[in-house]
DNA sequence: TATCTTTACTAATACGTTTTAGTAGAAATA
DNA sequence: TATTTCTACTAAAACGTATTAGTAAAGATA
């Protein structure tokens, strides 16, 4: 359908070779007249010539493309991370292949053999479950990676993270600030490295002060149909609580939706999310938060992985961002 | 880097074409024997081949691959849309090269090229301004489209759409029939047409009622700067207000925040929002809105897209999906 | 005038696939 | 035994590009 540089060739009675060399930009190095030149580049532009990327690639082994493989694209944390990636990366004259697991280990599974099938040239990986395999898979393809978020601990490639215990502690020691002597934790059934974490900064902080630890893991798989019952019955059951800590955002949103049906004032402690929301600071009473930065995060990926595809695949390192603490109390 | 069939061939002492049957699953078509079939297929499995996906497409000229343009992949519209097409494309085999213009031609433009540069089989839309021009590129090029949530009237392709006329009068009539008699609009000052159609609905609904029609346009360029101060006064402004019915939930939120800061039980009245958005049921007053069907507009576009792609481009066509009202006052 | 340079290109090969026409040898048929 | 049919493959062309070595013609040099 689309014409070809063949084709242009005919028409303008010239070789192949010409007319690549002038769309490239190499005429004068390949001593095309000008006039040649100009015949080529007004023809081409008169016919809205576009080049064919695939073949294009296939000659040179670029393929301008890198794929980006996270949890859920719809989600308010990796949406807003995805665009920064997608901006970040336009200005190099990359383009993102992306694709949502869904958590689902088969997903991942056929998300990466489509981008090494199409060759990206470096992929930006936020993993889930069981996906060791998989990395192991795209370093053995020789296909740079960077793993954001969470990672394997047993496997090792280029780690952009905040750093998860500290960032908790951060916000046990805020909410201890402003008068929580007994708050809650409220976490996932997930052996994720960074919930863990997580969990973790807190049991420590209950061992250091001395404060009793009450944690509430909530069923990953069954969320929306579980979870707010139990945390409901969770709270009732737990007297004498005077904050909740949420591991994450999507939680800290089921607690207020918990909390909230039971009409009135049900809570009047203080909520406390790791993971911002663009609503938090308009709720009644606002909720604070550890904000990860999001544009930071994102910079760092690219800039290590455009240094790997640029100077080849380096021995792996940890990038730690840290984080803000929003105080809204 | 990695292994192509001809290497597999050479180290198979078999020929290229062979491999290729076999890996395509038309061995017995091409008969070959049971035994090499098996000695290809162990050989394969061991190395880990992977077909190079370029040079596929460039030789059966499928790409397997749709892009899908929008504004802004990382907000709560877009971004759960996005979600939807990737999985509906997923069960065909299909996958997604997204991009997010910003809302710049300049980006939209490099965006319709890349993607007409990678050969995808279709493409899907969201228009911002000025991209008649483009459109009409794609069409030249003979690649399918599908224009969803805005279009350009004077160019003709498939359009899949609600009906923000009906729409925004539903809100109307709901607004009134929970006692309001005086409640402005606030829109932005774009001229996208599903905008223009909000708001014509709300002053032929002024017209017909008799209720003094009130509104206050934004600047979409400078919202973050400008906005919130100018809704404050203008509500100052409008004594006698008893709600508010926002053109879109980001305005809705920046609505939120306009009214909360200054401290207090600002508004009593209530608000209504055209888009919904997750914590629009927990807040207080809980926030009515216009919810459009997500899955069902993504369900079409890409029923659309696809049957565009097997059978040959079609003549266009309108497809209209109603929208919910969401009660919650 | 014979040789060397320069100019302005082109031919040929490669990238990694798919696909169709072709073929050597074995088996079946007449 | 000569011909036809099968079997099990392979050769070759095609997809659309990039790249490098090569070349014919013109001009410069000695």
């Amino acid at each position: 359908m689309a014409k070809s540089i063949k084709e242009i060739a005919r028409e303008l009675n010239v070789s192949k070779s010409t007319i690549s060399l002038v769309i490239n930009h190499k005429a004068e190095k390949a001593r095309i007249s000008k006039e040649l030149e100009r015949r080529v580049l007004d023809y081409v532009e008169k016919i809205g010539y576009k080049p064919n990327a695939l073949a294009k690639s296939l000659a040179t082994g670029r393929s301008n493309t890198i794929g980006l493989i996270v949890e859920n694209i719809g989600d308010s944390f990796f949406g807003p991370f995805a665009l920064h990636v997608e901006e970040l990366l336009r200005k190099k004259n990359y383009h993102v292949l992306y694709s949502s697991t869904l958590g689902d280990p088969q997903n991942a599974q056929d998300i990466i053999d489509f981008m090494l099938e199409k060759r990206v040239e470096g992929i930006i990986l936020a993993p889930t479950i069981n996906l060791e395999e998989h990395q192991r898979k795209i370093l053995e393809h020789k296909v740079p990676l960077v793993v954001f978020d969470r990672n394997s601990p047993d496997i090792a490639t280029h780690y952009v993270h905040i750093d998860n215990g500290d960032s908790s502690r951060k916000a046990c020691s805020y909410l201890q600030s402003i008068g929580c002597k007994n708050f809650g934790l409220i976490t996932i059934d997930s052996d994720q490295p960074q919930m863990l974490a997580r969990k973790e900064a807190y049991l420590e902080f209950c061992a250091e002060t001395g404060m009793q630890s009450r944690i509430l893991q909530l069923p990953y798989h069954r969320l929306k149909q579980k979870g707010i019952s139990a945390l409901q019955s969770w709270v009732a059951k737990n007297v004498g609580l005077d904050g909740l800590f949420f591991t994450t955002n999507y939680l800290c949103i089921l607690g207020l939706k918990s909390l909230r049906t039971e009409g009135g004032k049900q809570f009047d402690f203080p909520l406390f999310s790791f993971d911002d929301h663009e609503l938090f600071d308009i709720l009644n009473p606002k909720i604070s938060c550890i904000q990860q930065p999001l544009e930071p995060l994102a910079k760092t990926c690219v800039r290590v992985l455009l240094k790997e595809i640029d100077r080849g695949i380096s021995s792996p390192k940890e990038y730690v961002i840290s984080t803000n603490l929003i105080k809204r109390q």
